[in-house]
DNA sequence: CACTACCAAGCAAGCGCTTGGTTTGGCAAT
DNA sequence: ATTGCCAAACCAAGCGCTTGCTTGGTAGTG
């Protein structure tokens, strides 16, 4: 009954608007305050019938996860193409990350975040292993920037406070406000290269 | 018999040392994934006896929060007091929450970012009133470095961006390596007011 | 005696997941 | 067109376990 807005990159097959509902609300609950049954009301069936779909409510995070890191891994590498200048692909690797995280896949990134201390040791490896190749095209290009000397700090180490400032932009980015999300990707870009 | 290491500004009186323990176990694993028989093994008591101390597992996340909050609201002012130039004062701000977030509060801090939705509404609000003044902490000092034109930005989104980077630091930085505290709080700063 | 700190036992509720059976939609053979 | 069939999708019921918390009582201290 409740038509939830489907996550972009989920398609909307009986599994994936399981997918994006348990997203939701994992993300607003939390993977452990979410219950299978919660789930299943959320797509208008009973909470035995998930279990046709997915082998457990764990698997259900797993999913939502790799579905979110493939998808924006893809856009990334896109918006890494679509630029020339190692500082324009920096300004898109930015604004695309924003947009995934307060954008269309926000449901799901924020669970990534969040609840990945919910997975066993056996779906975190798999799931780390989908995320260094993600890892990988932001130090492309960040190494590159560092060699122009365009910043003298260690890339991985300006890496890591570029994820810590966009993953916190969930908490307090409204897209309805006046600062829009290019805007953000600016600002944030002149954390790295300097105020022009 | 376990001998927990206790979080700076927590007494060692029982309830303390309930504290502690249960502030290490919630960054461990979640405040939900952890249970009251968790928290009493860890000091050696049994789970009902928890309850002579607080009235519910929630107040023990509650009183984890405040205690964190009211130890380091009072470590900021000390920072900035000890400060003459506003710029002077950011770095020890910085270099203030770099600590109680990777050093000593550490676990405390941690379980306050990531265990926020767990609080009821009322004690959601009564949290944030805590936080209330510690923000006004550092926006203070972000106004007159603005007013200077160190930074052209709104204050209020580079603290945000602030809270993103130091706020991000448990997941990847480890006190027995090259870069220590201080190296980190000045390149953060530089992402404020820019590289020398 | 009063007070703090604790134990031993267990209750009621909620949880993930299983089970055995039923509905549904599409498709090939008649 | 009609039938027979199968797999996907789902339901209804409930099992076994864990959870937060309660209860009634006890040991030690001043």
């Amino acid at each position: 009954m409740p038509d939830n807005p489907s996550i972009h990159g989920i398609d909307d097959s009986p599994r994936g608007r399981l997918l994006s509902a348990a997203a939701q609300l994992f993300r607003e609950k939390g993977f452990d305050r979410t219950t299978v049954r919660d789930i299943a009301a959320a797509v208008g069936i009973q909470s035995g019938s998930i279990f046709h779909h997915f082998k457990s409510k764990e698997d259900i995070l797993y999913s939502v996860m790799e579905e979110v890191i493939r998808f924006n891994t893809e856009r990334l590498r896109q918006a890494v193409a679509a630029a020339d200048t190692p500082r324009e692909q920096l300004r898109h690797l930015i604004s695309a990350e924003l947009t995934a995280t307060v954008g269309d896949t926000r449901e799901a990134m924020t669970v990534m975040v969040q609840e990945w201390r919910c997975l066993s040791e056996d779906n975190q490896r798999r799931a780390l292993a989908l995320r260094d190749v993600y890892e990988r095209l932001w130090l492309d290009v960040l190494g590159r920037l560092h060699e122009q000397g365009v910043f003298r700090a260690d890339p991985f180490i300006i890496r890591r406070l570029l994820t810590g400032m966009i993953g916190w932009t969930p908490n307090w980015f409204s897209t309805n406000r006046r600062l829009s999300v290019d805007d953000l990707a600016t600002l944030i870009l002149e954390r790295v290269v300097g105020e022009p």
